[in-house]
RNA sequence: GGGUAGGUUGAGCAGGUGGUGAGCUCUGCUGACUGUAGAUCAGCUGUCUACGACUGUGGGGGUUCGAUUCCCUCCCUGCCCA
């Protein structure tokens, strides 16, 4: 058994490093999860130097510094309140050293909320065929123009400082949870709690939060492992890694059920990273889970994916050639607001720009609204009600299925 | 009227100078997408009694064992000249 590590309000270990006090970002529970256990979802606000983030809050992904297709003022009408951007992307083109001259993030894309900055670690993954990985550090092929580029947890910093995000993440290695043996997994692990340490010496922004990773892949054991590693370490949130990829429902919900326990006594946010449809929200917050971003939202309504209660709709299917219905009833977005099902449908086979704005203002706000109906259900207590019971989650989203071995919640009602 | 180039499965094409034309792109139909190399990708897109078979190269006729290919004739389209 692993001690429980000593923290205070920054999570810091009394013989951790010195950091700057206060810290940048701070996070306050206001509903703490019942202690009946009927469910770990809980509630509060974390404060960084670009406003309040209510929690549990999504974030939507702005890798290349925009929310794709959307501008600020977008961005505040569906409800964000924070938005993740990319350092491995931002680095490359147009350059941190040139967003800092220019100002810093915020200023260059004009956005006035909290950024959360992802450090490049998931590029480990997704760029996986074009770099290689060593102690010290990944070697990445430029997918822009081919070159070499080296990244190290001490340069994930640097431009993440250079950025100059609200909330800096560690440089980790994730590890794909099925394409890996055992002995991968505790070796990306390993090697995660190695560049979060040096993270942490590297990082000296007073005014930047930075958030460790958690690894550990499916197996509860490497999991725990992670946790109370990272647990230890004097980070101003933790982020639970590697999953969101293709394990199952089931398994993720395990993983989760070993890392949360394990910070239940932890007064720092949980970050669950790369999760974003409306059911897997939904459990993750009953796992007891803070934050999330994904790119699903805003990548399927591009590809002419709706979000409704009930399911979706595929725009580009021909049955909503003559369709006068907004995409939701009762919608506040953009899209719903003015438009028919028909609009979007013409404006998504005539290839139209609009047609990528105002499907993404739906999505999004179909998912903030979602987030926020989850919110006040925790506030209510009446969110283990909601979980649980088909009945009060479709009074209260419309929402169908939830059968955790099932992903498939894709059934769509609205067209009836 | 003369000349010339053509007519291929929704559209646009490729191909084939006597020995089995179902290939491509687009359109259309459907599905997928979770810390964004993604306004992307995948499947389907002549018919049927469907692991196979049939039909299909503008229409009609001819030669031939066999015609998209050779011959006759008609129709249609583009361009050039009158």
């Amino acid at each position: 058994m692993i001690p429980d590590p000593v923290v205070d309000a920054t999570g810091a270990p009394e013989d951790g490093p010195a950091r700057p006090m206060p810290r940048p970002v701070s996070f306050r529970v206001t509903t703490p999860a019942p202690v009946d256990g009927s469910t770990r979802a809980r509630s509060g606000v974390m404060s960084t130097p670009h406003g309040d983030v209510e929690t549990p809050m999504f974030m939507p992904v702005g890798t290349n510094a925009t929310v794709k297709a959307l501008d600020p003022d977008d961005l505040h009408e569906v409800g964000a309140s924070i938005i993740l951007s990319n350092t491995y992307h931002l680095a490359l083109r147009p350059g941190h050293e040139r967003i800092e001259r220019l100002g810093g993030l915020h200023r260059f894309m004009d956005w006035d909320g909290a950024i959360l900055t992802d450090s490049g670690g998931f590029q480990v993954v997704s760029l996986g065929a074009m770099r290689t990985i060593d102690e010290d550090g990944a070697t990445f092929r430029s997918h822009l123009d081919g070159s070499l580029q080296r990244f190290t947890p001490e340069h994930a910093i640097r431009v993440q400082e250079a950025l100059g995000s609200d909330i800096a993440v560690c440089f980790d290695q994730p590890v794909p949870p099925h394409a890996s043996s055992r002995a991968e997994v505790i070796d990306a692990t390993e090697r995660t709690h190695r560049w979060a340490e040096r993270c942490i010496r590297a990082h000296q922004r007073p005014d930047q939060a930075l958030f460790g990773i958690i690894q550990g892949g499916l197996e509860a054991d490497l999991r725990a492992v992670s946790t109370t590693t990272l647990a230890a370490m004097p980070f101003d949130g933790l982020c639970i890694g590697g999953l969101a990829g293709d394990e199952t429902p089931a398994q993720r919900r395990a993983a989760l059920d070993v890392v949360v326990p394990l910070l239940a006594d932890d007064p720092r946010p949980r970050y669950l990273m790369g999760l974003g449809s409306p059911m897997d929200l939904m459990d993750a917050v009953d796992a007891g889970v803070d934050l999330f971003d994904s790119v699903l939202p805003a990548r399927v309504a591009r590809n002419g994916a709706l979000w409704v209660p009930g399911g979706r709709l595929n725009l580009r299917n021909a049955r909503f050639l003559d369709d006068p219905r907004p995409v939701q009833e009762g919608c506040r977005c953009r899209a719903c607001r003015s438009f028919s099902r028909a609009y979007l449908a013409h404006l998504f086979r005539a290839d139209e720009l609009l047609a990528y704005r105002l499907a993404t203002c739906h999505n999004l706000t179909f998912t903030l609204d979602f987030m926020a109906g989850i919110r006040a259900h925790i506030r209510a207590g009446t969110f283990p009600r909601l979980v649980r019971d088909e009945r009060a989650r479709r009074a209260a989203f419309g929402i169908a299925a939830m059968d955790p071995d099932d992903r498939d919640t894709q059934v769509v009602t609205g067209a009836a």
